[in-house]
DNA sequence: AAAGGCGTCAACCGCGGTTCC
DNA sequence: GGGAACCGCGGTTGACGCCTT
């Protein structure tokens, strides 16, 4: 048994939205919210399938978004949050207000992909075909991260010590080991930048074995889910330092070498200045 | 000037998760 | 507890404009 249609694909009208019908879809939103979203292209006068209606407003009509060229600010922060992330553009784009997950994602599509030097990918490969324990998630195509995440989750949830943080830990801690973890660690090798032998591993968070990163990322996404109020108890226990890590990983200075493919592309750099 | 290629971005589709009954 | 309804997400598609030949 399939789902059922969202709505009659013979009664409603596809393609692009004509000002007319923007204008139908704003004045009721302003007088009468969007109520669900099902009902909202009949209760508006709209020959729309309800999605539809979501859709277009979501990333388009909402009077909070954001229009126009990325800032500079805003690419460095869909860089990192990509690298912790992945494809959760839902996620990245609740940091960067005004944005709207479409946007970023085709923006990363059209324009910050293919910044990402190919010497990165060829790591990739060759780090991939050693070891799934050594997969740098900011590194990995699509599906080998999505893969990595559930392998990652897996290993999570049976390594207790990235459940719990210790009591009294203050956030500067908590930083310290983000940073120290592969999360951390793949802030400087994602922009092909040498560590030096000082670079050091706590015994407790060896990046080969605790799949760190994976806390950094189970941390964003619980605190995600927390907001949306579905989280699932067994899960990693967010508290308020998990934001204040992200924060700390986002405001990392950047001399200018983390970021170096940033300024890969000076057209895109000048539209965003 | 015209045709084809390419890049961008709005919109659509299908699926998973959540909520409600 | 189970199923239907609904919402939101990520991947994909298609239209359109610009560039190159």
């Amino acid at each position: 048994m399939g789902r059922l249609p969202c709505c009659d694909k013979g009664e409603v009208k596809k393609g692009a939205w004509t000002p007319e019908e923007d204008k139908i879809l704003v004045d009721y939103i302003t007088k009468n919210g969007h109520g669900t979203w099902r009902s909202f292209p009949k209760l508006a006068g709209l020959r729309r399938c309800g999605k539809s209606c979501r859709l277009r407003w979501t990333n388009y009509l909402r009077p909070d978004i954001k229009r126009g060229a990325f800032s500079y600010d805003e690419e460095q922060k869909i860089f990192q949050l990509h690298a912790l992330l992945g494809n959760k553009w839902a996620s990245i784009a609740s940091r960067l207000p005004g944005r709207t997950d479409n946007e970023i994602k085709n923006y990363w599509n059209s324009h910050l992909r293919k910044r990402i030097p190919d010497k990165d990918t060829a790591t990739l490969q060759a780090s991939s075909a050693s070891t799934s324990a050594d997969i740098k998630p900011n590194l990995l195509s699509t599906a080998e991260h999505e893969s990595a995440s559930v392998e990652a989750d897996a290993r999570l949830s049976m390594d207790p010590i990235l459940h719990t943080s210790p009591p009294g830990l203050p956030d500067c801690d908590f930083f310290l080991r983000a940073w120290n973890s592969e999360a951390g660690e793949s802030f400087p090798k994602a922009h092909a930048i040498k560590v030096e032998s000082d670079y050091v591993v706590g015994p407790a968070f060896n990046a080969s074995s605790s799949g760190a990163s994976v806390d950094e990322i189970c941390k964003i996404e619980a605190e995600d889910a927390t907001n949306s109020g579905s989280y699932s108890p067994n899960s990693y226990k967010v508290d308020k330092s998990s934001d204040i890590t992200l924060d700390l990983l986002l405001d990392f200075p950047n001399d200018g070498e983390y970021l170096q493919y940033l300024q890969g592309d000076p057209d895109d750099n000048k539209a965003s200045t």
